[in-house]
DNA sequence: TTTAGTGCAAAAATTTTGCACATAG
DNA sequence: CTATGTGCAAAATTTTTGCACTAAA
């Protein structure tokens, strides 16, 4: 990820604040390298690669306070119900995630608007929002055949 | 619950070489009395009631079970991700969440076809499923004018 | 009978908390 | 400086497993 980003992201961290640490940002760089969702255990070993002294504590705490920010958001795999994800600055979207390799691709242009009107109207509910994911098999996983590797 | 329902299950169960046992049919009265979706605790927590003997990890196992026969289903709520529900006849469905009491209401007719051609054309992606939660507040909890008990 | 199911206790895995020390701003 | 953040160790949860005993079909 380039400097800027990193850079943007502090400032809003700041403007909470919340501090820019190293330990943050190695978090930030983690998630942000990764095309795939990844679970606290997975991104504590990637950081662990580059900052060996960090806590896996360090990881929830810095997840949680991402995820309130909405810098990062949550993936809800079949297994693996608590993974992240950088949020890519296109506003609201959606995720299909790829069973073999966990990559995920956003989405936008749900258009779901009609549907929670027609619910909102017929049942009385007062919708705040929705969850929507695709998951099936990417196509470089269909090239290799893969249909099975977990190593999430 | 009526008698028929149990007995249709347990022919299913019978189907598939597992047996109905009282506990089997203590969680099924539990999740099928219920319009929330429960997690592993809270079943157990209502099953030994009415069956004071039962270990948590026959919940564990029962759940396991029904999920894979698909009699109930899994609810992805925003903080407790493994929350179950009874599948009501009517094949593919989805939820609507109330924040506030937890109830699921049943949505047919999501048609989310178009969108998933349209995905896969232009990812190459092969689409399994989706998983379609809204959520929000139901009318009998925005009437009491609750946002907010979380005792799940 | 025979195969599958149960409860218990223990282990494993995941997530949270308290506290003294460290450090970003 | 001072408020916030960190790591550690320990606690609290949640989920899984091994095993002897029980019970459904």
């Amino acid at each position: 990820m380039k400097t800027d980003a990193l850079t943007g992201i502090a400032g809003i961290l700041r403007k909470n604040t919340y501090k820019m640490t190293p330990q943050r940002r190695a978090v930030l760089e983690v998630i942000t390298g990764s095309h795939d969702h990844l679970t606290p255990q997975a991104i504590y070993r990637r950081v662990q690669k580059k900052y060996p002294a960090i806590g896996l504590v360090t990881i929830y705490r810095t997840l949680e306070i991402l995820a309130d920010l909405n810098l990062v958001c949550r993936v809800h795999a079949e297994d693996n119900c608590r993974s992240y994800l950088m949020r890519r600055p296109n506003g609201h979207h959606h995720h299909m995630v790829c069973k073999s390799c966990g990559e995920v691709i956003d989405i936008t242009g749900c258009n779901l608007d009609e549907l929670e009107q027609r619910l909102s109207r017929e049942t009385g509910f007062k919708i705040d929002g929705h969850l929507l994911e695709f998951n099936g098999h990417c196509r470089a996983c269909l090239d290799r055949g893969e249909n099975d590797n977990e190593q999430r």
